[in-house]
DNA sequence: GTCGTTTTGACACTATGCTGTCGTTATGAA
DNA sequence: TTCATAACGACAGCATAGTGTCAAAACGAC
C-alpha cells in the first residue's frame, strides 16, 4: 500500500515545512521591527509595494504585485489611509480604481522601516552566503510559478 | 542619507518576498488538495505532525514541532477532535496535558491526504532539481535559526 | 453603438495565527 | 518538604488573509 512514500521525508515536503517556519519567523520579526513605528508586517509590505511603484497604483495592482487578493489588501490600504500614510488620487485610466499614493508621512514611515530592516538583512545574509540566498530565491520562485501553473488554471481572483 | 540601499533589492529581501509568495501558494494548493477530504491546510499539517509522533503528543508538543503557539494549535486540535479525527489519551507524565492521538478515521484521512500530495510533490521536484530543493531547504533552515537567534532571546511562548 | 466579459471596489463572513491572561500541574532548588 | 518557577490547557480578543457576492466601470467583439 505504497508504504515506501513517507510524505514528510520528500524533499518537496521538507522545503515546504521550512517555508512555513521561515514565513512565520519573518512575519514575527517584521512585526517586532516596525512596531515602534505603529506599523505591522502586512502594512509595511503594502507600503513597500506602493513605494516601488512611481505614481501610485490601484488596490488590485498592489494585490497582484504581492500575490494576495484584492480584498485582503483593501483593508490594509484603508487602515493606512486612516493612519494618514497613504492617500487616494484620481486614476486617469479608471474612474473607480483610484490610485493609492504615499503621503509624506507614509514616505517617512517607509524609509524608517527600511532603515530598521537593513542591518537585520545584512546579518541574515552573513548567516548564509549571498549566492546561496540568490539561488534559494530562484528555486522558490520557480516552485511558486510551477505551483500556480499546476493548480488552478482557474478564473476570478488568483492570489 | 544612505540612498545606496534599496531594501527591495537586497538579496535577503528578495528571498523574503519569495517566501511570502510561496507560503501563500502552498497553503492555497493544500487547501484545494485536501478540501474533498473535509480538511484544510492547517488541519492537514497538524494531522501530519501527530502522524509523525508514535503514541501521540500533547498540544504544546505539536506546537513546538510546527513552530507555532500552543493557542493556535489548540483550536485546530479541538476542531479535529470534533470531526472525530483525533482523540485525547491520558498522559502518564502529565495529568492535564493529554496526549493527542489519531483515530482510525484520522489515520485514513492523513493517508488520503498524503496520497493526494505525492504526485504534486513529485511534479514540483521535477520543476527544479532535488539537490536544489535540499540546498534551498537548508538555506531557509539556517535563516530561520539565525532569525530566531537575532530576534527575541525572550521568554514565554516562543513560536 | 450595443452587449457580454472582465476588472474593480465594497461588504459580510470564515479560517488561521498571534497576544494576554488565568488556574492548574510539574519541576527543581533551597 | 516546601516553595518559586516553568509548562500546560483554556478562554477572550485582535490582525491577517481567504471566499462569496454584488454593483459599477472599463474593455472587446460584433
Amino acid at each position: 500500500m505504497n508504504a515506501d512514500f513517507d510524505p514528510f521525508l520528500h524533499p518537496t515536503s521538507r522545503l515546504a515545512l521550512e517555508v512555513f517556519r521561515l514565513n512565520g519567523a519573518l512575519i514575527a520579526a517584521g512585526d517586532m521591527l516596525v512596531e515602534p513605528l505603529g506599523l505591522t508586517s502586512a502594512r509595511w509590505q503594502v507600503l513597500g509595494a506602493i513605494t516601488q511603484a512611481e505614481g501610485g497604483l490601484p488596490t488590485a495592482g498592489i494585490a497582484r504585485a504581492m500575490g494576495l487578493t484584492r480584498q485582503s489588501v483593501q483593508r490594509v490600504v484603508d487602515d493606512l489611509a486612516r493612519l494618514g500614510l497613504v492617500r487616494f488620487a484620481p486614476n486617469p485610466h479608471h474612474k473607480r480604481a483610484k490610485l493609492v499614493q504615499l503621503t509624506p508621512e507614509g514616505r517617512m514611515a517607509s524609509a524608517a522601516a527600511s532603515a530598521r530592516w537593513a542591518p537585520l538583512a545584512e546579518a541574515l545574509a552573513t548567516a548564509v552566503t549571498v549566492p546561496a540566498l540568490d539561488e534559494a530565491a530562484q528555486v522558490l520562485h520557480r516552485l511558486a510559478t510551477a505551483l500556480a501553473a499546476l493548480t488552478a488554471p482557474s478564473s476570478g481572483d488568483t492570489p
